[in-house]
DNA sequence: CACCATCTACGAAAAAAATCGTAAATCATT
DNA sequence: AATGATTTACGATTTTTTTCGTAGATGGTG
């Protein structure tokens, strides 16, 4: 999977890793909490998802029962290097910054965050 | 200048921010160590950024010299925002861990990191 | 079994982005 | 002033993505 979700693509994806599986009409009703799409719409990208192998799906019934064949964490990895690359000049800790500087981010996570620093110099 | 712009865009978006100002030419050129664009399209996406107002210019003999009219920590901000919505069910912390994670990140920015997160303390 | 609601399949259209060819303008040089 | 190189302007084409209408299949219910 080299190339990069479209938009739309990323919104299922999102709904499939959180739900695990979802027919069309989950994912579509689960889109339009945040913004109006037809439910044709959802099932074209969708049946589209499927050619291109992001997803795969199971007959029920009559209906089909997907589930994203993309890992999360391999999508994330994809997106972030992207990002780095087309806006941050490569530069992992700017990004760091960024997301956590002007936006509240809790006291958990800051320490979440720092134990995770913690674990990565170990490594080296 | 709420929307997001395209990754072409943002190629050129790159390109000025980091040389400050920079002919069509000068863009292209830079472009082309990446991938292969050819000059027209790269003078069209300029052409529609500017009347976008995302860039300015300025006429110097007969060439035009570009500048960024999109602030690069705007531009990042946005883009961050969208990626936390669309990919990472909007948390930061995972979006930080992802960025740092499997990728090598070296002491000094680990580091840095550490002191802008001891920062973050102190304000709440 | 007939009806109804819901689903999938298919294709077309619309919208958004990217690409490039061609022509006209500009400038430097002869 | 004519030539040549480089630039901008403009428009057309192509490609990608999104959207939706319509038709046909399926399954449950009376």
């Amino acid at each position: 999977m080299k190339k990069k979700p479209t938009d739309s693509e990323l919104e299922i994806l999102q709904v499939l890793w959180t739900q695990g599986t979802a027919t069309v009409r989950q994912v579509n009703d689960e889109m339009n909490k945040h913004r109006q799409v037809g439910y044709t719409t959802t099932l074209k990208i969708m049946q589209i998802m499927y050619d291109k192998g992001m997803v795969s799906r199971v007959r029920e019934g009559k209906t089909h029962i997907y589930r994203a064949e993309v890992e999360q964490s391999e999508a994330q990895k994809h997106l972030i290097d992207k990002l780095l690359d087309t806006a941050f000049q490569g530069s992992a800790t700017q990004l760091v910054m960024q997301a956590l500087g002007g936006r509240d981010t809790s006291q958990e996570e800051i320490d979440e965050i720092r134990r995770f620093l913690d674990g990565l110099d170990d490594e080296e």
